[in-house]
DNA sequence: AATCCGGACAACCGCCGCCCA
DNA sequence: ATGGGCGGCGGTTGTCCGGAT
C-alpha cells in the first residue's frame, strides 16, 4: 500500500472553525477543488483532518446551501420522507436542495420528533401557536461577539448570513405575529398522521428503497411539486403521499 | 445582576462500503 | 483475492445563547 496512513491527528486543530481557517478553506477549494479531502488541509495549509474540512465544507461553506429556517413544506417533507426511509438523511437531504443532512438531523431531533411524539400520544393540542426562532447566524471565531448579525422590523426579522468572507450566504425573511413572535397554525385532521398503506403501496415502497436517490423538481410550494417518477417505477407512492397530504400546505398543531 | 437550565446547532466520532494498489 | 485508505453517513457530544428564576 503506498497510501498515507489514515487521520494522524497529532496537532490538528479541533472545534469551532475560525473566520481565517474558512476563508482559506474555501479560497482553496475555490481554486483547487476538493479530490482529496484527506490531503486538503495539508496543502491549504490548514490543522485540520481531512473529515473535519469536508464536514465544514459541506454543512456550511458551499455557496449553494440553503440556510434560514424550514419552510411548512420542507417539515412535511422530511416527516413524509422520514416515514418513508427512516433515519437516512442523506437521502432526504437529497430531496431537499440546499439542505444538509446534518441540518435535517438536527431538525428532525429538535423538534419534528417531539412533535410526532405528542402526537402519537394523542396529546392534546396545547394552543395553536409555533414558536419561530429568530434566525441568528454566528461565525465562530475569537470575536465572536461581534459576528452575529440581526436586524428587526416591525413584524418581520430579516437576516443575512455573512459566513465567510463576508460572502451572503443567504437571505431570508422571517415573518412573526406581530403581536407576541408567534406564528398561528391551523389544525388539521388527526388522520394527517395515520396514513393507510395498501398492500400495493408497500410494494411501492419496498421497491423504492431500491432505487437510486433522484432529485425531483422542489420550487419551495408544494402545488409546484412534480412528480418525476410516476407510478411505473415505484417510486409514485411516496410522492403521491406527500401530495395527498397537503390539502394544506400548513404543519399540524401540538 | 447572577445563576441555572434547556433548546438549537455545529462539530466530532466511529462505523461501513467502495475503490484501488 | 485481499487488505487498507478514503469518503460518506448516522449517532452523539460540546458549546453557545436566550429565557426563567
Amino acid at each position: 500500500m503506498v497510501r498515507a496512513p489514515c487521520c494522524e491527528k497529532k496537532g490538528l486543530k479541533k472545534g469551532p472553525w475560525t473566520l481565517e481557517e474558512d476563508e482559506i478553506l474555501t479560497s482553496y477549494i475555490n481554486k483547487h477543488g476538493h479530490s482529496n479531502w484527506r490531503a486538503l488541509p495539508k496543502d491549504a495549509g490548514l490543522l485540520r483532518c481531512g473529515k473535519s474540512c469536508r464536514l465544514r465544507w459541506i454543512n456550511y461553506l458551499r455557496t449553494d446551501i440553503k440556510r434560514g429556517n424550514f419552510s411548512n413544506e420542507e417539515e412535511q417533507i422530511i416527516i413524509k420522507m422520514h416515514e418513508l426511509l427512516g433515519n437516512r438523511w442523506s437521502a432526504i437531504a437529497a430531496k431537499l436542495p440546499g439542505r444538509t443532512d446534518n441540518e435535517i438531523k438536527n431538525m428532525w431531533h429538535t423538534h419534528l420528533k417531539k412533535r410526532l411524539l405528542n402526537t402519537k400520544n394523542n396529546q392534546p393540542h396545547s394552543n395553536t401557536k409555533k414558536r419561530v426562532s429568530k434566525q441568528k447566524i454566528k461565525i465562530s471565531d475569537s470575536n465572536a461577539n461581534s459576528n452575529s448579525m440581526e436586524t428587526t422590523s416591525s413584524n418581520c426579522t430579516f437576516s443575512s448570513d455573512f459566513s465567510s468572507q463576508g460572502k451572503n450566504l443567504d437571505n431570508s425573511i422571517i415573518c412573526e405575529d406581530p403581536e407576541d413572535s408567534f406564528v398561528t397554525m391551523p389544525q388539521i385532521d388527526e388522520s394527517f398522521w395515520s396514513e393507510t398503506i395498501t398492500d400495493d403501496e408497500t410494494n411501492s415502497m419496498t421497491i423504492s428503497h431500491e432505487l437510486p436517490i433522484q432529485e425531483y423538481p422542489y420550487n419551495n410550494s408544494l402545488e409546484n411539486f412534480q412528480n418525476p417518477f410516476d407510478d411505473d417505477d415505484g417510486m409514485g407512492f411516496w410522492v403521491d403521499l406527500l401530495i395527498r397530504s397537503e390539502e394544506s400546505t400548513e404543519l399540524p398543531e401540538f
